[in-house]
Order: C-alpha cells, then structure tokens, then sequence
DNA sequence: TCAATTCAGTATGTATACTTACCATTGATA
DNA sequence: TATCAATGGTAAGTATACATACTGAATTGA
C-alpha cells in the first residue's frame, strides 16, 4: 500500500518551509530587498550580540558552520555586516552589522513581524498560536535531533560580545 | 528592538524542517541506506502513478519542476527509475520504478511511517495529533503562496498514467 | 613545556529549491 | 493551415544545508 504523504510530518513540514520562504521572498521584493529569511535571522542574532564569532552565530540560530560561513560571505558583500579577526583568538572572526546593515534591519523587522501571520494564513488567529506553541514545542524536543542544534551559550565574562558592549556604554 | 526569532512561524518551521530531515537521514543510514525525504516521495507518487510524466510528478508532491529533474536524474542514476519518452509527446517523460526501486520502496516503507513520530519527539500523541491537523491546515490554506504548488490533477481519461495502470491489468 | 586534543574557519562536494532563459513540441486560433 | 501561445524539459546560476576533510590556532594535560 503506497503512503499517504499529505498528512505526514515530514512532507507537511517541508510543504509549510515552502511557503514560509516564498511569503517572506515575496515580501522583501515588495520592499525592492534582496535579503533571505536565513540572512535575516542573522542580522538579526548579530544586532543582539555584536562582536559575536561565527561559531556562536551558528549556535544561537541552529545553522551549520559551513552554511554560515557562505551566508555571512553574502551578507558582507553586500556591505551589510562586516568581519574582523578578534586579537585574543586569531582563530576566530567578530562580525559585527555596519551602519547600512543596521539601517536595513531596522526597516524590514517590522515587515518581518507581520509577514509572520501570512505564513499561516490557513489558520485562524487562535489556531495560529496553537501551532506556534506546539512547533515551538516540537522544535525544542527535537533540538538534539538536527545536525545544527540550537546551543544557548551562557555569556563568559570577558568575552567578545560582553567586551564590545561594555565598550560601547 | 530585536526580534525574538524563537517563537516566530518562519524561525520555527525551518528548524522543524532541519529535525525532519534529519530523523530521515538517521533512518535510512541506520538501514545502510542513501535515500532523501525527497527521493522517496518522488518514488512513492510514482509508484501510484507508473508512467506519470515529471510535470504531473512535481505537482503531485509539489516541487518545482526544474528540482525534479535533478531528483529524477539522481534516482535514475541510482538505477530505482526509468524514464522513457512519451510517444504521444514527445515533449514529456515517463517515469516508472524499477524493480529494485519498487523494491527498495517496499522495504522502507514502514520505517518511513514509523519516523514520522520521531520527528515529533518533544510532543505527546495527542499533540501530535493536533499539530498535524494545523499543519496540513495551514498547508493547505498557504498552498498557493509557495513557488511550486500541490497540483490536484484529474485524470484524464487516456492519459500516460491511466493508460499504464490499463495496460497492467 | 611539549604533545595531543579541541576548536574556528575554510574548501570541496552533494542535494534540495528555487529563478530565468531557452528549446522542442504540442495545442489553439485566426 | 500557418502562426502563436502554452507546455515539458533542460541548462545555468544562486542560496540554503549539510558531510567530510583540512589548516591554523588555542587549550589541555602529562
């Protein structure tokens, strides 16, 4: 007997990716951006934690190191985030937003926000925050199941992203 | 302010797409196997659709259409398909197992219905229950805003498909 | 302190998942 | 029927999302 795929997990799940990155694609053109929801997750993380080397920005939105080191190559040329070898560890690179970053972040984030709504459009407005809770559930459970887990790295003193923070103030 | 990305739509299904492959992965080494999420649903719509043409086997399972074509090459050089030209049109190309794809198809089968659970971990039965009927909810009512749809073809009467199912009885 | 291990990052290769452009063929229409 | 639009498929290019293997740097431990 052949499978049904339409109400499986897996099939679903890839059917729900389609259309997250297609809603958020269609989006930024709207706006006349180039930028993808990976892209964005990681101006995002970089915003919150500037300084911060690759290995933690992988961490802390679940990408695969190699597939950073490409998003990060992108992202830097097109000027929107900048790389620096950090002085105490030769081995790593802070990356920081520059100014055109930080200004194109803060004025698709709001775009972000709502188009979140769009992705499931199907659901109605409760059904919509049941699925967030049950996903958000599901992907905590599954975490050590990816090849890319999500690592919350507890904040050394004295580390890069502390450093520069304290710099600033 | 910076989003928190952990409890957004897109952020989410990403990861849960990420965890899915991977149980996928997992499953199929664990049988000594070399098989994607992808390539076995190719091979499970043509299965119930032997001679189907790549067009109608995209939007079957909704992929693109310049994706089949490298789906259907990888499997076919894995020897678990053949194609052959229509010669009704010649434009189209008949896809159909193999015996050892339908082969393999049979062995695995069960472990594709039985990861499904798997990929879902982190949520007890009946939410898991609860979150496949908002997923297949919400891919439904957003089915139309991903790039490559889900195609409910009728059958034609005499079409590729039909004509093969006709042909075998 | 010196060797072994770990770790950050890159390089290479594979598999989706698209875009755009194109070719050949078919179907529709004037 | 001659043309033109639509369709099936491929080709080339981009962006994740890995695996594997490697380099160079830092850390650990004997």
């Amino acid at each position: 007997m052949a499978l049904e795929i339409h109400n499986m997990a897996g099939h679903l799940i890839r059917r729900l990716n389609q259309i997250s990155t297609s809603v958020f694609q269609d989006r930024m053109k709207a706006r006349g951006l180039d930028l993808t929801q990976v892209q964005f997750a990681a101006m995002n993380a970089i915003r919150a934690n500037p300084g911060i080397d690759q290995a933690g920005l992988a961490g802390m939105i679940a990408y695969d190191k190699a597939t950073i080191g490409g998003v990060v190559d992108r992202l830097e040329s097109k000027g929107l985030v900048a790389r620096r070898t950090n002085a105490r560890d030769r081995r790593a690179r802070e990356v920081t937003l520059t100014s055109q970053g930080a200004q194109l972040l803060a004025e698709v984030t709001p775009d972000v926000r709502e188009l979140q709504a769009d992705i499931l459009v199907g659901l109605t407005e409760e059904e919509q925050a049941q699925f967030l809770k049950l996903a958000e559930k599901a992907a905590q459970g599954g975490n050590m199941l990816s090849r890319a887990p999500l690592i919350m790295r507890e904040r050394r003193e004295g580390d890069e992203a502390s450093a520069v923070e304290a710099a600033k103030g």
